[in-house]
DNA sequence: TTAAACCGGTAAAAGGTTTTACCTTTTCAA
DNA sequence: TTGAAAAGGTAAAACCTTTTACCGGTTTAA
């Protein structure tokens, strides 16, 4: 059995109170005999103060409900670390949710960590709690009367605080690099338009193009599903446009970057001598690609960090005003784009012919 | 506020006791009509039980403890998942605790799960825990006095239940398949030998070559670290010995069979028709490098999945006995390994020559 | 006739801790 | 000698729930 402060309190015949307070340091008053008598006690009963109980009474559980959609996706696993080293920072524990992009298996992960008695949540919502389900999403977290941190996608309601990435921004980045280096073209391979973070990424795309007086061209747009499929997939699509074919691809995420290279490659296609290629996200391995990816980098693990912190704040009380903070995408140079060629004619380029150049 | 049950009592009129017991399924005697009331005003309220409360009183918690090295890793992650998705289908959460391979950030782990009152743990035994404070690390585990399951690295004691593979077996598979291919000299770059797990992959390839009258070759081993850079280090030493460098290298891991290829590649090998390569784990992006990998599988979610099962049982307190699940893994075969060019005398491939070859 | 079962329900203990509001004894200054 | 304050401590309430044991009156079965 468990020693508990009880147990404490008979080997020293002390009572539970004296114990308690010497315990947590409030006994400045008792001698140094008394004090030591228990601390001695607790070492040889080998005694820890259970935090269910102290979690009863103080109507603080310090633990923290992260809910993603899958553990096993990089960018989420990165986030899930952010949150819980700023969480042990401040003896603060996790609990992992994963909702699978499910918003009934979300909406459980909400119930049961409340029932749990966290003092907040980091959410990262679930791609079926954007289009019709949102309301209702937002809504059941509302009624937990607790402080929620939206990470990275949200809806902006204004109701809870926001961690995420200026997406336009990360996208302009992607498009002005590619415009420097001459490319006039440029294919983009979009994830499911049906979250906010993916139209703000396209309108990223079209707007830098615009502000180069490209008029944008449907035809040059692919919407994937963010994995590698839809990336090769898109590649072939895209490059099929007999001479207006694209001279760059830029893919809303490295997953999908990797599915277009192989797609490239087996057009005959060589990147970036042919076609240039970026991505977004800068997971782990795009580093290691054969050509290492040209990318966009998110501070994936900071914004976790960040997301607790700001969850930690709302918790001691300080900020009661919601807070945005919203981070930059960076570009990150690899080799996987280059200058269009010249003696290649702007969107002229029918791919498989280049094969021959060197 | 958040309503409690004496909320309910007090809106209904009844006492505590009938409506835990009502909402508990154990109210069959009362009437309808009380039974209604109940459930109308734990609607109306919003009520859901304190699974603290609940917690303190029944002593268990509904709550796994999960130590694992690093989240980040995708061996891990896996784990996790298959972990976490054992645990809700029995109303289980779980705690996330990351212990950075450090031995004295596991023991803090270890020390709050178990002030948490945890029911279990399931731990992946951080890297410093092996070596000299191993017996500290069994015995912490010991002392809680608490079911726990050790999952994919263990010295074994007995003391604890375990959940793993059989590390030797798999370097079998993939050196009885290179052998297969024709392949005599084969290199092999390992993890820290430190570790019990890459001992026992190492005494796999060393054996199974015995098996094979091919005698062991210290200069082809190389002990890498896990990491991509050891890898490529490890390929180029290994590839560096004149006249009787390998004509295929088997990596301890995915990650350093990247790091060889690149090393490779930058040696102007080709894979396979140079060198073949085999890795070990099957992470998801070997079946997306330009030359899918292939390599040895483990059944990491079933494994996270099965050792939260055994871990369910010892909590039930079904199994007394300590039970060894050892998972086989499986090798899966795709595009880097192939049959040794019978124009190559075995042992005289000096590698570098052969780019002349097609 | 008697004992058991039913009816609709409740009081109180238990779980482990912190905290508030006290208590008694001793010391010391006036 | 008195009174206050200091020294060294404690009892009990509170947190929220489940469970056990029981209430007193009426019906049923043996």
């Amino acid at each position: 059995m468990r020693p508990t402060i009880k147990d404490i309190a008979k080997k020293t015949g002390l009572s539970i109170t004296t114990v308690s307070l010497i315990l947590n340091h409030k006994g400045d008053k008792f001698p140094q005999k008394t004090q030591q008598a228990v601390f001695k006690a607790v070492k040889a009963l080998n005694y820890r103060p259970n935090q269910l109980a102290i979690s009863l009474l103080t109507r603080q559980s310090r633990t923290m409900g992260l809910i993603i959609p899958d553990i096993c996706n990089m960018f989420f696993s990165e986030l899930a670390k952010g949150v819980e080293d700023r969480c042990r920072q401040e003896q603060y524990n996790v609990i992992l949710c994963s909702s699978n992009d499910e918003f009934l298996l979300e909406q459980q992960c909400i119930t049961t960590l409340y029932d749990r008695g966290v003092d907040g949540i980091v959410i990262v919502m679930s791609a079926e709690s954007f289009g019709p389900k949102n309301e209702e999403c937002l809504a059941a977290l509302g009624a937990l009367r607790l402080p929620v941190i939206l990470a990275d996608c949200f809806n902006d309601t204004g109701a809870f605080s926001v961690v995420a990435i200026d997406n336009s921004e990360g996208s302009c980045l992607a498009i002005r690099y590619l415009l420097d280096l001459g490319h006039r073209r440029i294919g983009c391979i979009t994830g499911p338009l049906g979250i906010t973070t993916n139209r703000d990424r396209l309108a990223g795309y079209t707007g830098c193009l615009a502000g180069a007086n490209i008029t944008a061209d449907d035809t040059l747009v692919y919407e994937g599903d963010f994995r590698y499929q839809s990336g090769y997939d898109g590649a072939l699509y895209l490059m099929k446009q007999k001479k207006k074919a694209p001279t760059a691809l830029f893919c809303h995420n490295d997953m999908m970057a990797f599915g277009a290279a192989k797609g490239l490659r087996d057009l005959g296609l060589r990147i970036p001598q042919d076609v240039s290629l970026v991505g977004f996200d800068d997971i782990f391995f795009s580093q290691y690609m054969d050509v290492p990816l040209t990318t966009i980098a998110q501070p994936v693990y900071e914004m976790g960090f960040e997301a607790c912190t700001v969850l930690l704040e709302e918790i001691a009380g300080k900020s009661c005003a919601r807070q945005r903070r919203i981070h930059s995408p960076r570009l990150v140079i690899r080799q996987s784009a280059a200058p269009l060629p010249s003696m290649r004619l702007p969107g002229a380029s029918s791919g498989v012919l280049n094969q021959t150049f060197e």
